[in-house]
RNA sequence: UCCCGAAUAGCUCAGCUGGUUAGAGCAUCUGACUGUUAAUCAGAGGGUCGCUGGUUCGAGCCCAGCUUCGGGAGCCA
């Protein structure tokens, strides 16, 4: 192939004059004689300029929406308001033809459910173009950050045998044919025969693991595909996803809150800079948004001022019981708005609860720690019970404007008489997970980690509000195409 | 899983109280124009009204079930 220059090489260099070939495809061919070009390196188009008396009709009229094209020409400064340059083409050559009668994608708006069922071509859209360029600039910052701090990075199992996490619902992993279920004789399934001689799952957590290896290395993180069987039809849960959970040998839960809060603030940081135009073009298409709804539902800020206003602020760090505190003497509890009234210290907070605490009362990001004991999972540990008795553990969730939890985590028990206790007051067998309990009989040490659901900060960072709009291809119920 | 709403042209939607041949904008096609920025102007083609059943002389419209999608809730990241 000839030597080509990526488009976004080319807006970026200065000298005019020079002959370049540029390929793409077309997004839209005007007046006959102006394509817009897009090659994915940048959200910005490059126009090339055809003279329409030099080139076959034949040709010309191939230039549709979707084509892809080859073309070389005079690189010079543009004739037109709106670009730079343009290139004056000479050479033309259609690499692949878009029939336009067939394909889908039009020089048009488009709904996001409509680009939602042909998720294969939605790549082509300046929209998800940007999306996906944030997406992956999150997922690099993330392991700059840690690899900067000496983190190690740590790949844990797909597939597991543990199900006592607790986290969810598992996917089933078998090789068993379902038309000839191997049976022991009391009738259950007999799992012996199966690949693995024993039931297994997709994993719903590496956090487990992860405590093995910080238990060795000081500061592990993985950074993985997750999944939840749940039956969840919301625009934040997906049953694949892509999640984020540090580990740390001798952290507790302050220094827990501050890695995170430092780690969310530093991928925010970095998409601000590395993807200037793609956030951009995503602010002002959330602000057409906006424009449509009433006055009351809009947004005080706008996306990037969202961001900044970010990264300039502390995150409220507040305990369960004073979060209680506020939302009992809440203006919504009072004038009993509240779905579930908040009256008893106790209650797990639903998500208007904390909708309210961070969009209406603190307005920014919120921690909060310290969670009663009863809802909150085994392997967190436990605090003194307080002067009335009420006994709480070290956990801290994160919550977001517009998102909700985003971080989930705590301080690990790691004096092993009480989390066999608390294992067995929750009904996990231990004899299974004596694997993980070693670390508890060996050199045990406090320790603390979170996990971060990495399609919740795509959609916070992007300002979209469909979790099925951040992942290439969203695995939901009923949901599995591509 | 629960509550609410939706499904009509390629897309976004309108379609009155059930009544003749189901409409618009955009897209597409044809032609004109030729420095356009989602180009513009003129014309044309394009429909199993989600599926199954029911009510009725007659159903896009009413009823029931199903499917899918959207919003909210729960579970959570």
């Amino acid at each position: 192939m000839a030597k080509r220059i990526k488009i976004k090489d080319l807006l970026n260099s200065t000298d005019s004059g020079q002959e370049a070939t540029v390929m793409g495809w077309v997004k839209t061919f005007r007046n006959n004689q102006f394509i817009a070009i897009n090659d994915g390196s940048t959200i910005k188009n490059i126009q090339a300029v055809v003279d329409f008396n030099s080139f076959d009709d034949s040709l010309l009229k191939r230039l549709t929406t979707g084509a892809a094209v080859s073309l070389t020409g005079e690189i010079v400064e543009s004739l037109g308001k709106g670009q730079r340059i343009e290139i004056k083409v000479n050479t033309l050559e259609i690499l692949g033809d878009s029939d336009a009668e067939k394909f889908p994608l039009q020089p048009k708006k488009h709904s996001l459910e409509f680009l939602r069922e042909i998720a294969h071509l939605r790549f082509r859209t300046n929209t998800f173009n940007a999306v996906f360029k944030v997406r992956h600039a999150l997922a690099f910052a993330v392991h700059k950050f840690f690899n900067d701090k000496g983190f190690l990075y740590l790949h844990t199992p797909i597939i597991t045998a543990s199900d006592a996490e607790g986290a969810g619902e598992m996917f089933r992993v078998s090789t068993i044919d379902p038309d000839h279920i191997p049976r022991n004789e009391d009738g259950t399934v007999n799992y012996k025969e199966d690949f693995f001689g024993k039931a297994t799952n997709l994993t719903v957590s590496g956090q487990l693991e992860g405590e093995l290896a910080a238990m060795a290395f000081g500061d592990i993180y993985t950074f993985g595909p997750t999944f939840r069987a749940e039956n969840s039809n919301t625009t934040r849960h997906l049953a694949e996803f892509w999640m984020i959970e540090p580990e740390m040998a001798f952290y507790d839960l302050n220094d827990n809150m501050d890695l995170a809060e430092e780690l969310l603030k530093y991928v925010i940081s970095y998409a601000l800079e590395n993807c200037a135009d793609e956030l951009e073009f995503l602010n002002s298409r959330l602000s057409e948004e906006e424009k449509l709804k009433p006055q009351a539902d809009r947004s005080e800020l706008d996306l990037l001022s969202k961001l900044k206003f970010c990264l300039e602020n502390n995150f409220e760090r507040i305990t369960y019981t004073e979060a209680i505190q506020i939302l009992r003497n809440s203006k919504p509890n009072q004038k009993k708005q509240f779905k579930y009234l908040i009256d008893s210290w106790g209650a797990d907070l639903q998500s208007e609860h904390e909708r309210f605490l961070v969009e209406k009362h603190f307005k920014k990001p919120v921690i909060l720690t310290d969670y009663p004991a009863d809802i909150k999972s085994f392997y967190m540990r436990l605090n003194e019970p307080d002067a009335e008795g009420r006994t709480t553990v070290r956990a801290m969730d994160i919550l977001f404007p517009g998102i909700g939890e985003i971080v989930g985590g705590s301080q690990r028990e790691e004096r092993l008489e009480k989390l066999e206790n608390r294992m067995e007051e929750m009904h996990i067998p231990s004899e299974e997970m004596s694997w993980y309990l070693d670390t508890r009989r060996f050199g045990s040490a406090p320790h603390a980690g979170f996990g971060l659901g990495f399609e919740r900060l795509v959609l916070f960072v992007t300002g979209m509000t469909n979790i099925r709009d951040v992942i290439p291809f969203p695995r939901t119920p009923k949901n599995a195409e591509f």
